[in-house]
DNA sequence: GGAAAGTTTTGAACGTGTTCAACAATGAGT
DNA sequence: ACTCATTGTTGAACACGTTCAAAACTTTCC
């Protein structure tokens, strides 16, 4: 059966995870994951092509997590600056245990070739989980989201959540002290900005920038 | 002499730097440098402690030229968003050359023990180098912005160009044409955004805007 | 001119991620 | 039970970035 195999997969991104939180990416060569997982180098490698994907197996897995999490606080919460609080925090929270990590994690994400590439092929799944939180949070909040902004808000909160991400990275406060601050301080903004659109004046540059969205999206 | 001394450093680095446009970061090896420049790999580390040295180079070379031919391109230029075109899109000509090894410049520099950081200490010069590029910007247009943003807006919109540079890596439409495409989109609509701050009930976002940005900064 | 001190250069060696030919274990078909 | 193809496993080997003791060269000082 296929167990036997599945649980060496297991085994080894088990122990390859475990040594990321505790001493860290670098220290984590594959020589040591595979002596502490008690198999041989290359047998890890042929689970995991390469170390970046046991970081995407991290990625996947902290994602999952970031879905739970975040679904949970976001029940009983109406107002959007709530919700995205919610999401962003809960974001954060699921990050903290690698935090030390966080900025190994980003170099091999940041790549175009690696599979966690956030905006790459390979992680198209966990991107549409990601996002999916996103327009959870938009759709069920209330009062509602201009109609206009609600197809594109989702998206531009998810690239918000990674620039959170890249500031959280950076946040050597303690306890990412300072992460925590701009969450609540920029959740509430985000929410209280789109409720400008209204206004006429404003309206109009609210049209232009998802135009420009739209329109540098579509020549891909 | 110290000349000597000079000229093998020179050499080095302009040997890299040529593999770096020409071949790409990765087939870039440090043997293959020094093969190249006829001198012995520890000698190339004698003068650069790593790798990431080496990009910094190239990172503080570009840096120079943007500064050159920004302030060529700005001349003349009176309003906010030509101003704001202009600096983006010689910050792009300037990278132009090294596009391919774009992604990998970036993953070095978003480690924040690369002297490369753009946030971090060792390059703190080449960021107020930028950073000038961006106040000249600001305080050379007319209309004059709004005092109150004054101070601030030339780090947002450094932060903006950091957004850019993120953005034309990804870019691999042909000369990179999505990427002049959102620049010339994006600047007109940050200037116009900007004059709403005249409207009362805008401006009361903005002035918490800033705020956060202030207090997010400040504890550091 | 020559010794001492400083600077520059060398190349072998280390640990890393990764590859791969070979071997072992498993399972399917008869 | 016996093939034999598939799946799983091994460890030596490769190229890489990096280090470092030693050698070669330069400068300084008498």
């Amino acid at each position: 059966m296929a167990a036997k195999s599945e649980q060496t997969r297991q085994l080894v991104a088990d122990v390859a995870l475990k040594m990321f939180r505790e001493i860290g990416f670098e220290k984590t060569t594959m020589r040591a994951i595979a002596q502490e997982a008690g198999v041989s180098v290359g047998n890890a490698y042929y689970y995991f092509a390469s170390k970046d994907e046991l970081v995407q197996e991290l990625y996947i897995q902290v994602q999952d997590e970031h879905a739970v999490v975040a679904a949970e606080a976001l029940e009983g919460v109406q107002d959007l600056a709530g919700r995205l609080k919610a999401v962003l925090h809960t974001g954060v929270d699921v990050m903290n245990p690698y935090h030390q990590f966080g900025s190994d994690f980003i170099a091999t994400a940041i790549r175009p070739t690696s599979p966690v590439n956030p905006f790459g092929e390979a992680s198209t799944a966990a991107r549409e989980a990601s996002l999916a939180i996103f327009r959870s949070a938009v759709e069920g909040s209330s009062p509602a989201v201009a109609k206009k902004l609600r197809g594109d808000l989702p998206e531009l909160l998810w690239l918000m959540y990674m620039g959170v991400a890249l500031f959280w990275v950076y946040d050597t406060s303690e306890g990412q002290r300072r992460t925590r601050k701009l969450i609540d301080g920029a959740a509430p903004l985000v929410a209280r900005g789109l409720s400008l659109a209204k206004i006429p004046g404003v309206s109009k540059v609210f049209d232009d920038v998802l135009g420009l969205v739209r329109n540098v999206k579509a020549d891909s």
